[in-house]
DNA sequence: TGAGTGATTGACT
DNA sequence: GTCAATCACTCAT
């Protein structure tokens, strides 16, 4: 992997409609999609590698219980960022999908870097490749997201998801990780010949 | 395998 | 209003 690829950075963001699909779909279409954050520091890019879906009348999706101010974002329209701080130490990255009033998103697990390499290594203060990004709150460290970022639009200068990507040749399916309830569904999706996901 | 960390929330006065 | 359990994780051991 070499310097930035200009063609992907040059795709549009992703339309509304692609967060309208069942998340089940988004979740799985969006893999390969390039996520883009800009601010003063440079221009960060990856390659997104794994996702998980996170429905409605899931009961490890923090709606399940109803709308707090938490996760209110989730509540409202796609494609926005859901960004939310857990076990007092880290930051996770989700795309809001399905119409105002349907709470439900795409949590992004881990990328491929693409551009900003030097600067994520600087926030991580890690230099190899492959501990930047592949895990949620890492990735979310790498690309300077917090909750400054919540209720984000997804096609925004600062923050975005651009696509279509090349989608894996492979995407396996599996459980989702670090939850306790539901954690036998299928939810998580991953491209099977990245080395940049957070766990096989 | 478990320590570290703090916002969030639901169950209580 | 207070209190304690919970938590979609990471890192060092």
């Amino acid at each position: 992997m070499s310097a930035a690829n200009p063609t992907l950075l040059d795709l549009p963001p992703l339309p509304v409609d692609f967060y309208l699909q069942p998340t089940l779909v988004a979740a799985r279409e969006i893999l390969g999609c390039i996520l883009v954050r800009r601010s003063v520091e440079g221009v960060i890019a990856g390659r997104i590698v794994e996702a998980e879906a996170y429905l409605l009348n899931d009961p490890a999706c923090h709606a399940s219980r109803g709308q707090t101010p938490r996760n209110s974002v989730m509540f409202g329209p796609p494609g926005r960022a859901y960004v939310y701080f857990t076990y007092g130490m880290h930051w996770c990255f989700n795309a809001v999908t399905q119409p105002e009033g349907v709470a439900e998103a795409v949590l992004i697990r881990a990328l491929e870097p693409l551009a900003g390499i030097e600067l994520m290594q600087r926030r991580r203060g890690v230099t190899e490749l492959r501990l930047l990004t592949s895990g949620p709150a890492r990735l979310t460290q790498a690309l300077g997201i917090d909750g400054a970022v919540n209720g984000t639009r997804l096609d925004s200068e600062t923050l975005a998801i651009l696509g279509p990507g090349r989608a894996p040749a492979r995407i396996i399916e599996a459980p989702r990780v670090g939850i306790r309830q539901a954690a036998d569904l299928p939810w998580r999706f991953y491209d099977a010949d990245s080395l940049f996901i957070s766990r096989r």
